[in-house]
DNA sequence: GAAACTAAAATTTTT
DNA sequence: TTTTAGTTTC
């Protein structure tokens, strides 16, 4: 243990060896957190406390499964086991499996993501009648979520005056009756949300004394990391679990709390010195990531917030090169800089694409990073999005098994009882609601039963019921013996969803086929994986909690040399040589949304202060004079944080010029036409749009003198059509993204109306040329 | 009951 | 511009 103990410089080395009593570190960006983390915990267990003891929470998996290893290469794999370390939802919802019975839910509980609470939602506004326009679904679930993690039970609600008040003034007098429904259909179907883990585990902790007891016993020692994004449920966890024996240890940075949108209570780890007596405090505020540069300019901005701890990070790193601020027409200008950056970067000092992370405020923004990269043929990988567990064939398998597991799990019965479509219509699953409704059952036995209720259906329909349960059952017969990825293996060839699958030919349908291979590739790790660990059941139960609480930042498979892209909120905790902060404008970053209120504005504040802590040697700043937005090109101004950056720190290019090219010439030799594609581009060319560019422009221009003869009506050395040679006529075949090739079989209307009669393999499509991509094949 | 077509919303961030 | 929910048609 001393020979890593002597790895810590002396503020680190302070609250690693104080392990008694509440405790707080304020931890500056790059200070050696996690280091301090994980020594903490090998040092407790090396002066022999038992890990079973000790209860460490992370706001992500990864997080937590980082530090474990870190700490089992310290103490040994054996050791380390049998410590609690884990999210907030994970550690809570193993909690609650076993006390469900107490609240009166069965200990297989299912875990609606965001997408199974929204598909609810919806139903419940379309059932009680009410104005979709006025509750929108989005709306009111982020209401309900914001009643929960403020502890505002259905009950609570109603007997707030105050919030009946401020809902009815909102023109949603029905919130309270829709929060209502929404509970006990959650509950009727076994299930909790992301909320409920912590909401249900402050119930549990507050309702059953001897529950609290036992569980302040087993945690004697509790470290919570990431503590200034804690909401109040959670703070109320934490409070409750460590009021035994104050062994409270709270690790964070006020500067990094970015999360106050969902929740997340700054004021947690402002007061935490109130909520203790005796606090110890540290401090670490030496940065060892960042250059001088970078840990100056980052603090010149957050300086200018109010709310905040005292603490003053410094490096005793180099100066490094100043951060790179750069203006560019449109976004797609900007991505061209970055990529042509990246490319010259990398040429010059022979680095490997993993060194450059682009971090954008919305997710929207990486599209147009997206082209510019692949034209520069730079691997990059995109995290974040819409993860791998919420695409359609996915959640579809996913249904099967959540179906075994807990039948009355409602939102995944609706999504595959007609799916694969096997005769079960809207109207027969409307009648069975209505009647699980009426005898207070689920779903799943009103089917079962079918016979012995008053439900109209004709025979055929009964029969498919019927059927359906039977294959449920099956499953459920087969879950007793085999493993997960077996099970999985027969329900998607059973319930007929490969078949299904198989059956669209499209290579969207290709996509979802290799998706589901990809799933149960997962599971055969899974089932590998949990024969390793003692306790783990392997079951499906547990995979599917995994799932359910997983994010694709989580199943980081490294795959290796990549130039990332992510949101600002994604990266925070991550650190990369070089970071590219795009669209820094006013309405974007800061968002138009969060500009209302100073508090909001200093979130946007800290959020960009995360964001240029990312980097380690040199930080990028672009901004776009317009851009596309929903479609459209809007103007906007650079971003007030670039200015609030002392100038001292800051190196503004001045584009050289910034004159007008023939946009023809333009287009071809910033490679925007795509040889082999035909597009077809709207009458009117925005003012901007790819006419005009600026600084340095052979540093983009491919060398090759066939770029700048744009007229040449076809290159002869590879007959390939481009951007002059119209191929699109009837009798030619072409390709489409998503249709695969076809014949043109008719073309009508003119300009950017033109529209083609295209015979593909799955039938004839009348597409808009305008939109759809197509690619001229003979 | 299902496919095909049309209209409208979406873009702040997510455990 | 894309995606998804809703409506119409067979």
């Amino acid at each position: 243990m001393e020979k890593y103990l002597s790895q810590l410089n002396e503020a680190q080395l302070a609250p690693t060896i104080q392990i008694e009593g509440p405790m707080i570190v304020i931890a500056g960006a790059g200070s050696g957190k996690t280091r301090v983390l994980t020594f903490r915990i090998a040092y407790m267990m090396s002066k022999g406390i038992d890990p079973f003891n000790i209860l460490a929470l992370t706001f992500t998996n990864k997080a937590a499964r980082e530090m474990k290893e870190r700490i089992a290469s310290i103490v040994g794999q054996s050791e380390a086991k049998n410590l609690w370390m884990g999210t907030f939802h994970s550690v809570f919802a193993k909690i609650l499996r076993i006390e469900a019975d107490r609240l009166g839910y069965p200990s297989n509980f299912t875990i609606y993501d965001t997408q199974d609470s929204d598909r609810l939602i919806r139903d419940i506004i379309k059932e009680m009648n009410l104005d979709k326009d006025v509750y929108k679904y989005k709306q009111v679930r982020s209401r309900i979520s914001s009643y929960k993690n403020s502890l505002i039970t259905v009950r609570a609600y109603f007997q707030n005056p105050e919030l009946i008040e401020a809902d009815t003034m909102a023109r949603r007098p029905k919130m309270g009756d829709i929060y209502k429904e929404y509970v006990e259909r959650c509950f009727k179907a076994g299930a909790m949300d992301f909320d409920d883990l912590l909401l249900k585990t402050n119930e549990l902790l507050t309702r059953f004394p001897e529950v609290l007891a036992k569980y302040q016993n087993r945690f004697k020692y509790i470290l919570v990391d990431e503590y200034q994004d804690t909401n109040h449920s959670q703070y109320l966890i934490v409070r409750a679990l460590s009021d035994k024996f104050q062994n409270i240890c709270v690790v964070g940075d006020d500067a990094q709390s970015i999360y106050a949108f969902r929740g997340a209570n700054i004021n947690n780890i402002l007061n935490f010195q109130k909520d203790y007596h005796d606090v110890k405090v540290f401090r670490l505020e030496q940065n060892y990531r960042s250059t001088k540069n970078i840990v100056n300019a980052a603090n010149s901005v957050i300086d200018k917030n109010q709310t905040k701890l005292d603490k003053v990070v410094w490096t005793a790193n180099d100066d490094g090169g100043k951060i790179i601020v750069h203006r560019s027409l449109t976004d797609a200008d900007e991505g061209r800089y970055v990529a042509s950056t990246i490319f010259d970067n990398k040429m010059n000092h022979q680095l490997p694409n993993s060194d450059f992370a682009i971090l954008y405020r919305t997710n929207a923004q990486s599209r147009s990073i997206e082209d510019a990269l692949r034209k520069r043929d730079i691997p990059y990988r995109i995290y974040g999005g819409l993860s791998f567990y919420q695409r359609k064939e996915i959640k579809d398998v996913l249904s099967y098994l959540r179906l075994i597991i807990n039948p009355k799990d409602e939102e995944a019965l609706k999504r595959v009882i007609n799916f694969p479509p096997r005769g079960i219509g809207q109207t027969t699953v409307d009648r069975l609601m209505v009647a699980a409704n009426g005898y207070k059952r689920s779903i799943f036995e009103v089917m079962k039963n079918i016979d012995k209720t008053d439900v109209k259906v004709n025979s055929g329909t009964k029969r498919k019921l019927l059927d359906f349960v039977t294959l449920i059952e099956s499953f459920q017969v087969m879950n007793q013996t085999a493993d997960v990825f077996e099970l999985a293996e027969y329900v998607t060839k059973t319930s007929g969803l490969i078949r299904e699958f198989n059956k669209d030919g499209t290579p969207e349908g290709v996509t979802r086929m290799e998706n589901i291979e990809e799933l149960l590739n997962g599971m055969k790790d899974f089932v590998e994986g949990q024969k390793e660990i003692v306790d783990a059941t392997g079951s499906l139960a547990e995979f599917l909690e995994d799932v359910a609480l997983s994010t694709d930042m989580d199943n980081d498979k490294d795959d290796g040399n990549k130039v990332a892209l992510m949101t600002i909120h994604l990266a925070k905790g991550l650190e990369f040589p070089y970071v590219y902060i795009v669209g820094l404008e006013e309405d974007l970053f800061p968002s138009a949304m969060s500009m209302n209120t100073r508090s909001e504005l200093e979130e946007e504040r800290r959020l960009f202060y995360v964001a240029l802590t990312r980097a380690e040697k040199q930080a990028y700043l672009t901004y776009a004079l317009s851009r596309y937005r929903w479609g459209k090109l809007v103007d906007s101004e650079p971003s007030r944080f670039i200015e609030e950056i002392d100038e001292e720190y800051l190196e503004i290019e001045t584009p050289i010029e910034e004159r007008r090219i023939n946009p023809m010439l333009s287009a071809d030799i910033f490679g925007d036409v795509e040889p082999n594609k035909v597009r077809f581009k709207p009458a009117k060319q925005p003012k901007f749009e790819k006419g005009i560019t600026k600084k340095t422009p052979e540093k983009y221009q491919a060398p090759t003198p066939k770029n700048l003869k744009p007229v040449a009506k076809s290159s002869p050395n590879t007959g390939s059509p481009n951007l002059f040679d119209n191929k699109i006529a009837v009798g030619n075949k072409v390709k489409h993204n998503r249709f695969g090739t076809g014949e043109i079989i008719k073309i009508e209307g003119a300009g950017p109306d033109t529209k083609a009669e295209i015979k593909f393999q799955v039938g004839v499509k009348k597409l808009l040329l305008r939109f759809a991509k197509l690619e001229v094949i003979g």
